[in-house]
DNA sequence: ACTTCGACCTGTTGGC
DNA sequence: TGCCAACAGGTCGAAG
């Protein structure tokens, strides 16, 4: 479920209730996700208040006086703010309790997530360090891409879900973004040219925030339960499509995979 | 420095 | 209906 768009929405979302807000209480149910939650994140968090929540790539950042709690919600993972008597179900790993009796529950079926905690400066954490840059921000621009892509053979689509390159950047909206800008996934990143990076840097900055605008609907969707966004699915002009006609010209849209991943282009409009 | 691939998990879906 | 294989929105880290 979580693409950027989606861990944007929830930074948003969640944002006013746990800003300021003290914590007295951190139940962890389930410490196997990615990496061990820590083992004494109770006693570390108990008493401290956060003070913001940032984004960086798909890593959210709770920041607190004694440090920065990283929370990454891999394939499946999602965050509430529930009332505290509220019965945790099956995938509800942990629970951080706030003084006003309410709490931010992290459900992850997959286990694919990550809750760790740094006193670091979080941006030079092991894990954030060598991102690539934010592809909304002013210095993701067709020369960082095309400049960034010498001498790279890798596929086009493999490149830009690089989160080395740029950060926030998945499946589905590699996909998107690469039809939008008539561009075919295999290609080699270091055979597109600058304009042709201008079209695709275009194509993904329109594409993550029409679904951003849209994350809202996507999120509670998701997080009543019933899985698929439907409202932002209805935008998707490739993705999950294979074999039906392409919204531009009609040809049947085809599914390769690169990576382990799948990847829908339309052979005719993607070149 | 770059590329490929296995690994981590559970739940859903589609074919037989 | 049951069973099994394939697949799913991520990305790290080892090995070549």
């Amino acid at each position: 479920m979580p693409e950027l768009p989606e861990v944007e929405t929830t930074r948003r979302g969640i944002a006013s209730c746990i800003t300021n807000r003290q914590i007295t209480d951190v139940i962890v149910r389930q410490r196997n996700l990615r990496w061990p939650v820590p083992f004494r994140l109770r006693k570390t968090l108990a008493g401290q208040t956060i003070s913001s929540i940032q984004r960086r790539g798909k890593y959210l950042l709770l920041s607190m006086q004694s440090g920065t709690l990283l929370i990454h919600l891999g394939m499946s993972g999602s965050l509430r703010v529930v009332p505290a008597n509220l019965p945790a179900e099956k995938h509800d790993h942990v629970d951080i309790v706030f003084d006003n009796h309410s709490v931010l529950r992290l459900r992850d079926p997959r286990r694919f997530g990550a809750m760790l905690w740094t006193q670091q400066n979080p941006l030079q954490h092991k894990l954030l360090k060598d991102l690539g840059v934010e592809p909304l921000a002013k210095d993701f621009t067709a020369e960082y891409l095309f400049n960034a892509a010498r001498k790279r053979k890798v596929a086009i689509k493999q490149f830009i879900m690089d989160s080395h390159i740029v950060v926030g950047v998945g499946n589905i909206y590699a996909n998107e973004a690469l039809f939008l800008a008539g561009i075919r996934p295999t290609i080699a990143a270091k055979n597109l040219s600058l304009p042709r990076m201008q079209q695709l840097v275009t194509a993904i900055k329109l594409v993550l925030k029409d679904a951003i605008r849209s994350g809202g609907t996507t999120l509670r969707d998701f997080t009543r339960g019933d899985g698929r966004p439907g409202y932002f699915r209805q935008q998707l002009n490739v993705y999950g499509r294979e074999g039906d006609p392409c919204k531009r010209c009609g040809t049947p849209i085809k599914l390769i995979r690169q990576g382990q991943r799948a990847s829908y282009y339309c052979h005719r409009c993607q070149r």
